[in-house]
DNA sequence: GTTAAGATCTGCT
DNA sequence: GCAGATCTTAACG
């Protein structure tokens, strides 16, 4: 994957990051699939994402290099997977929602539950984390090698219209429109 | 040491 | 459509 894209400006790598596929490899067998929803977490005025009041030590990935997984629990029950982006120390992250799946179907509905609509395998973050086997051992794995990394994906023209809406499951700074999907789309959160 | 809140999901009404 | 589960994190004493 070339990265250089990530660290001029996490919006932009938000939007670029819809399309491409994200892979994950284990023991058990490989499943992907296509990114169809992400939102931006920026360090200026964003009380929205962690990163803004200072480095801690749960978000302290969050500052590292541009290209790399920051994975984080929440809810008691599931974690959310971000790629860092931005300028390295900045503290900005792109939150990735939900995929459209792709190949290693039947290992994502054996995570998820037997009897798991397609749609509902990866459509939202903590469904993702579930069905790609995401957990904290990933926190600052970097995204171009195994076992979890992105790649392009050139096939797909429909993934080229955009849309942009306000973010989802904060409680503040929701005036931001900085959710991007994949207009129309089957499979994101909502 | 204690407490309140959270970038969510599932099941039940 | 709505409330509950469940536990880590961070702020406060």
């Amino acid at each position: 994957m070339e990265k250089r894209f990530l660290e001029h400006d996490t919006v932009e790598a938000a939007r670029k990051l819809l399309g491409m596929y994200l892979c994950r490899v284990t023991g058990e067998g490989l499943v992907s699939g296509i990114i169809v929803e992400t939102e931006a977490y920026l360090s200026n005025n964003d009380p929205a994402c962690h990163a803004s009041r200072g480095r801690t030590r749960r978000n302290a990935t969050m500052f590292g290099a541009p290209g790399i997984a920051y994975v984080y629990f929440i809810y008691g029950n599931y974690y959310c997977f971000n790629v860092v982006a931005g300028p390295e120390g900045k503290g900005e992250a792109v939150l990735v929602r939900a995929v459209e799946p792709a190949g290693g179907l039947e290992l994502m509905r054996k995570r998820r539950g037997e009897g798991c609509p397609d749609k509902n395998l990866a459509s939202g973050p903590g469904k993702l984390c579930q069905a790609f086997a995401i957990d904290r051992s990933l926190d600052g794995h970097d995204l171009s090698q195994k076992p979890l990394y992105l790649a392009e994906n050139l096939a797909r023209p429909d993934m080229l219209t955009i849309q942009s809406t306000p973010r989802i499951g904060i409680s503040s700074a929701q005036d931001k429109c900085l959710r991007f999907i994949v207009t129309g789309n089957k499979y994101l959160s909502r």
